[in-house]
RNA sequence: GGAGAGGUGGCUGAGUGGUCGAAAGCGACAGAUUGCUAAUCUGUUGUACGGUACGAAAGGCCGUACCGAGGGUUCGAAUCCCUCCCUCUCCGCCA
């Protein structure tokens, strides 16, 4: 959520950057933010008479007089008549302050004045690329038929018992699954990240705090009748730890990872990568959370994009760096680099990790604070996180970077010791 | 699913209609003091929003809201009434 105060504080700003993502008009909300202060504004002193006018009565009935006394009556009959005025004022308020609150959460994360500038994809940067493109000198096999013929998983089958996009991952496939979660939780334990097994099913508020609701209902399942929401990714149930919490400022900052697995409908997204392990309505993921102070999250965002890389190259996968422009940003974040792996049967990159800044966006929206020792008052903390990495696309990425001529597929020397072998 | 208990400030816990934003204790912070890894004494100690003729600023002052959430009764609600949510205990079922 962006700061209400900047609706008058900052205004042009405001509005500029936020037409850097595309069309914004904040006037609207401008004025609905100046209505609701005016109103507000009144129904406080009307509210603070009728409080002295409680406090008034108070003292006349203890110092014994009647409450059929002129005086007392008078009272009485003036606080009656600010009720009369509140009821119809409170109403308006309240219903004013709702559509304010409405409006402000449908509002996307300004962007950083360090993203570039752009329109949609076409305009996001490249940073760098790690590692040597493979194109092998035999027929290149998509991963799904390389997995479907080694007996590693099994589509038809998962879409039989549920639904297309769903895959069932049988022996080695499940075991090299595994593996790689893994290797991930240890990597990124290593790397300073407490590990946390979190609820997969959450409530609308954990939702609406990291940004997924309200605009994006569509986006998630949702089990109607307990009103609780499949998560869509860690981020979700990582971040709301802390929600409507006070920090201690010396516990910052928080490092938290979490292997779990993400359920998306993926709706609008008919005909797209509809082979494979790439666009599924159930993955896995190992996702990487940080809490920070304000000061730190730029360096922070540097280092959490670092630790995703880490895995890459542990994988010896071929790699690029992109940073998103303002365009093609996603709601929540005001900074993101994406990484992606080389695919050789599609002969490109494909997005494998995305590692996002949320400024105070999420801390707003999820009321996360800290407090500063020794300081009055608290500030909002900055959130990031990224996947570090999406399992089912890196299990993708394995399968087609590693693909022999005889078939097989040789496995990256740091997972072969999880598995026990050398060979899939 | 059945029966019962309960949700108060960082924590424990008092408070059943009238300056209660809330006693007390603990904790934390600041100061004082004692020759000893700590004790004692004193003081301070929730959050948010708004206003401001104060202040260079930090801040001060004023107001409003918050005792699980939302309604209601009343001049006045932590306290009474209604609805909902959550937690705990016992029983049942169950990985």
């Amino acid at each position: 959520m962006i700061d209400p105060k900047s609706l008058r504080d900052d205004f042009p700003a405001l509005q500029q950057r936020l037409q850097s993502r595309g069309e914004y008009d904040l006037g609207p909300l401008r004025e609905l933010d100046q209505a609701q202060r005016t109103l507000e504004q009144q129904c406080h002193q009307l509210q603070a008479r009728s409080n002295e006018i409680g406090r008034l009565v108070g003292q006349k009935l203890k110092a014994r007089l009647s409450a059929q006394d002129p005086d007392v009556q008078m009272l009485t009959q003036e606080g009656n008549s600010l009720k009369i005025q509140l009821a119809e004022l409170e109403p308006r308020l309240r219903e004013l302050k709702g559509r304010l609150e409405q409006a402000l959460l449908m509002i996307p994360n300004p962007p950083s004045p360090l993203t570039p500038l752009g329109k949609d994809e076409g305009d996001n940067r490249l940073c760098h690329t790690w590692g040597e493109p493979r194109l092998p000198d035999f027929p290149v096999l998509p991963h799904w038929e390389i997995g479907e013929s080694l007996g590693l998983m099994n589509f038809t089958r998962a879409t039989r018992m549920a639904q297309s996009r769903f895959v069932a991952l049988v022996g080695a496939g499940a075991a090299l699954e595994r593996a790689l979660i893994q290797f991930m939780l240890d990597r990124q334990t290593q790397a300073g990240y407490l590990e946390v097994a979190p609820p997969l099913l959450v409530n609308t508020q954990a939702l609406t705090a990291t940004g997924q609701l309200p605009k994006f209902g569509e986006e998630s399942f949702r089990c109607a009748q307990d009103d609780l929401w499949l998560i869509p990714t860690a981020e979700v149930p990582l971040t709301n730890l802390y929600s409507g919490e006070i920090i201690p400022g010396g516990s910052l900052p928080i490092y938290h990872c979490a292997y779990t697995p993400c359920f998306r409908r993926e709706a609008g997204s008919y005909g797209r990568d509809t082979r494979g392990l790439i666009r599924l309505h159930q993955f896995n993921k190992i996702e990487l959370v940080k809490l920070v102070h304000p000061q730190t999250s730029e360096a922070e965002h540097q280092t959490l994009l670092g630790d995703a890389e880490a895995i890459l190259q542990a994988l010896e996968l071929p790699y690029r760096v992109v940073e998103l422009c303002t365009g093609d940003l996603g709601f929540s974040a005001c900074r993101c680099f994406d990484l992606e792996v080389w695919l050789p049967s599609a002969g490109n990159y494909r997005e494998i990790s995305s590692c996002s800044n949320f400024g105070d966006f999420q801390a707003r929206r999820g009321n996360i604070r800290f407090k500063e020792p020794g300081q009055k008052g608290t500030q909002f903390v900055h959130t990031l996180n990224g996947s570090g990495l999406a399992v089912g696309r890196t299990m993708a990425a394995i399968l087609e970077n590693y693909q022999q001529a005889d078939g097989r597929v040789k496995l990256p020397a740091v997972l072969q010791p999880y598995l026990n072998r050398e060979f899939l």
